[in-house]
DNA sequence: TATAGTGTGTAGTATATACTACACATGAAT
DNA sequence: ATTCATGTGTAGTATATACTACACACTATA
């Protein structure tokens, strides 16, 4: 599944229920052209950009990170966290490269439980 | 300090031990054209692409990761592990945004000691 | 049977990114 | 005194990114 199949998949079943989710409403909402909307969703263009994809994927109730990583892109606000403090991080992440999810939930909650 | 005068800093301190870090013959090795490694050093225009600053960091023994931070980039190389695993690691890294480095630390360490 | 709403086709534009090619002036080396 | 190497100035180019504006044909609605 790519970017745009599973916007128009989640419009579509969106718009079943609830006629504000047309395309050109659902394009007007997020602020582009609905010829535009049109050709992400059949992939005749790339996905949009960042502030786009947010929009877009709040409207349509789905994951923001999720959509921007299928969009080929990581959010902003990530990407300053990582910038901030660089050799830490990158040490970070190059060590979780190849755990598995599980171990990295760990981490998740273990840090959530506030151990410093 | 910005990332143009870290070059430059750090090409003349290597400058002034071994000729071939004049900025000519620094910018042949990262295949640049001397005058575009001249505006970089002053500023003059925005750091170069990813390629570039590996090579340059590299050349001039600087960290890769801290350079491409001050060029406000994140390596592909995460990037890509980020988006592997979106949920994941968008969530990891929210919760640790706000923590002391050691805390941090302790975690690479505790993952480099491969409990899972 | 108007008209309102739907998705799509065509033809662009604006801005940013990442550089190149070559000439020039100054200082160091031979 | 000449060549060689140094850093810099000028004037661009190529490619990607992120869209807009408007017209068209078809379908559903009143």
């Amino acid at each position: 599944m790519n970017f745009g199949e599973l916007v128009r998949k989640s419009r579509l079943k969106a718009q079943s229920e609830d006629r504000k989710y047309s395309l050109r409403k659902t394009a007007v909402r997020v602020g582009i052209q609905p010829s535009y909307l049109s050709k992400i969703e059949r992939e005749e263009l790339p996905p949009p950009g960042e502030e786009v994809i947010c929009k877009l994927s709040e409207d349509l109730g789905l994951d923001t990170d999720v959509m921007l990583a299928m969009a080929g892109k990581v959010s902003t606000e990530l990407l300053e966290v990582i910038r901030s403090r660089p050799e830490l991080f990158a040490k970070l992440l190059r060590e979780l490269k190849s755990a598995p999810d599980h171990a990295v939930l760990k981490l998740v909650r273990e840090v959530r439980d506030g151990e410093w």
